[in-house]
DNA sequence: ATGTTTGTTCCGAT
DNA sequence: CATCGGAACAAACA
């Protein structure tokens, strides 16, 4: 589930708590494939220290003293959970579990992912270059070129909601951010790309930037289902700020919220505040 | 039972 | 040949 305000909170607070910390153990849960293999990722972090933990778009990455890097993507399902015993990662949905030790001092952090679409997975340098290559800007970076982005969006010929979840176009965004900064933006979910103004590009950038800005602030998005949990097990606010996402009525006019799949993915929009044609002064 | 679900990738179609 | 849309991946819940 976890977009980028729920990776971003993920990865700050395991930089927090685990930096300077070295893996003693590695277990993965039976079945489960960590890439490239099994052996190969056992082998790779086994009595590395971790020296730093970052972010780029949704992929969570974790340096290791011998420069190879853990690389996770949380996908739907994906969690992280950082605990001082082990008791609890054996319940649901364990796939991988390291013993980290830093002056005798043991935690347990694992890797939980009850659907699979995530992945685990020791690269190197090379290849995490190729992946920080592979995604366009995001949002909540203020040196974000709009005009650029704005040639981009138009040379697609997709609706505008769909272009926001490519993550090669602008990195960050999922269904629920995607779908409230269309919100805040006053734009059509559906609007073709091709007939996307740059003054529309300008105000879509700057509703993206609040609306992660403010999913940051509110530790990310936590769903009935609660699969989005932060690395100490506890949920997200921001599911209380969503602008339009799961709403019935309208926060601006009051009127019925439609929803509708978009490229198979659920999108609520308001058809009086979001039109999809401009709306034509009659004079 | 059928239809949902926060993400990404692959494949057939355009 | 590049690009787009839908299916698939797998599991739980209503």
């Amino acid at each position: 589930m976890p977009e980028l305000p729920e990776v971003y909170t993920i990865t700050n607070d395991l930089l927090k708590n685990v930096l300077g910390y070295t893996i003693r153990g590695c277990n993965i849960t039976k079945g489960y494939i960590a890439l490239p293999t099994n052996d190969t990722f056992t082998n790779t972090v086994i009595n590395q220290q971790i020296v730093d933990v970052k972010r780029v778009a949704k992929n969570i990455l974790i340096h290791l003293s011998n420069k190879s890097i853990i690389h996770f993507h949380l996908a739907m399902t994906g969690q992280i959970l950082l605990k001082e015993t082990d008791s609890f990662a054996f319940k649901n949905w364990l796939r991988v579990l390291l013993n980290i030790e830093k002056n005798s001092y043991t935690k347990f952090l694992a890797f939980n992912d009850m659907r699979m679409f995530g992945k685990i997975a020791i690269i190197s340098e090379a290849q995490l270059k190729t992946l920080y290559e592979k995604y366009g800007p995001e949002p909540i970076d203020e040196n974000l070129n709009v005009e650029r982005l704005w040639q981009k969006l138009t040379s697609k010929r997709t609706t505008i909601k769909n272009a926001l979840l490519d993550q090669e176009l602008v990195a960050g965004l999922g269904n629920i951010y995607a779908t409230d900064s269309l919100f805040l933006a006053g734009i059509h979910p559906e609007l073709n790309t091709k007939t996307l103004t740059l003054e529309q590009t300008n105000k879509l950038v700057a509703a993206a930037r609040q609306v992660l800005n403010e999913g940051i602030d509110h530790r990310g998005s936590t769903l009935a289902d609660k699969m989005y949990v932060d690395i100490f097990g506890k949920a997200g606010f921001h599911q209380d700020h969503f602008k339009i996402y799961t709403k019935e009525f309208c926060p601006n006019c009051s009127s019925k919220v439609e929803f509708k799949k978009i490229n198979g993915r659920g999108t609520y929009f308001c058809p009086k505040c979001q039109p999809l044609e401009v709306q034509v002064s009659m004079f």
